[in-house]
DNA sequence: CGAATGTCAGTGGAACTGAGATCC
DNA sequence: CGGATCTCAGTTCCACTGACATTC
């Protein structure tokens, strides 16, 4: 435990915040993602049913741009949800360079389903802290990434 | 919280704990590597010259479960680390299934020079926070991953 | 023409696994 | 012998890039 510098900074790396977000988001995408796992499902999924489910109907790259999957992976995933039923996608008839995805009813008892699991995985997450703490947490984290003046 | 209503609350995904994880895990990696790397080092070269200052001299096995790298990818750190001299490999005469590693007149100064860049980049990375808030950031991360016992 | 769209192939880093050789 | 250590090969996942044909 010792250390050998004469003016030793005791644990740098446990105080660093870069390495602390990078432990919290390494669990968090854990059991999150083991969580989903468990129902066949994955992260990706989730966003993108969400966000069909809150902005409506929308062409592949609005998607992407506001779920902040890439253009290029959102076509795997797509194909996945449109295999499963819970997305269709249909081109455009008013821009043929466009797809329409929409959420099917399937798609929504699905969002319903993953809704009730993610909740039960974040308070899982959140466990250590209390209910003040988690507020604190989130507020905070959303200052951080510029997000704290988007209406919830 | 989340809300699994006919009526969602608009933007879950923004308000996930673990996905305001991700985005802002995902901007300290980015922030810290791009700095990192434009002094060629990465964030695991850090972590061992770091690691290495505080704890002293140690085998692989040591270093790895301190540092959290895993085994296997602490060989290529320290290759890396050995070719340019801030670090030295010598077998163990007590032991000699191990190496002990120490850290070198180099590696201290290079440790050195990481740790003044990386306090900046803390410093660009939290920006957006206040001193108080900054201190609670940490505070709650700590608390979340299960460190806010250990001595700092 | 330039710009946007959907698609596919591929890169690079990081976390992780498995196995083999050596040694306690 | 069981168990630890170092090493290498390889896998999986993710964020990201580049390129291409099509359409606006």
């Amino acid at each position: 435990m010792a250390a050998d510098s004469p003016h030793p900074r005791p644990d740098r790396l446990r105080a660093l915040p870069s390495r602390l977000l990078g432990l919290a988001s390494m669990r968090a995408d854990r059991l999150i993602g083991d969580g989903l796992a468990a129902v066949g499902a994955r992260k990706w999924h989730y966003a993108v049913l969400a966000t069909l489910q809150e902005y409506g109907p929308a062409s592949q790259s609005e998607l992407s741009r506001r779920s902040g999957i890439y253009r290029s992976d959102m076509v795997a995933v797509l194909n996945l949800l449109a295999d499963e039923g819970h997305v269709e996608r249909t081109p455009d008839p008013a821009d043929r360079r466009r797809n329409v995805i929409t959420i099917t009813e399937s798609g929504r008892r699905r969002l319903a389903h993953l809704d009730a699991l993610l909740a039960d995985l974040q308070k899982q997450l959140l466990a250590p802290l209390d209910e003040h703490e988690r507020g604190e947490l989130v507020r905070l984290l959303r200052k951080l990434t510029g997000r704290e003046d988007e209406e919830m």
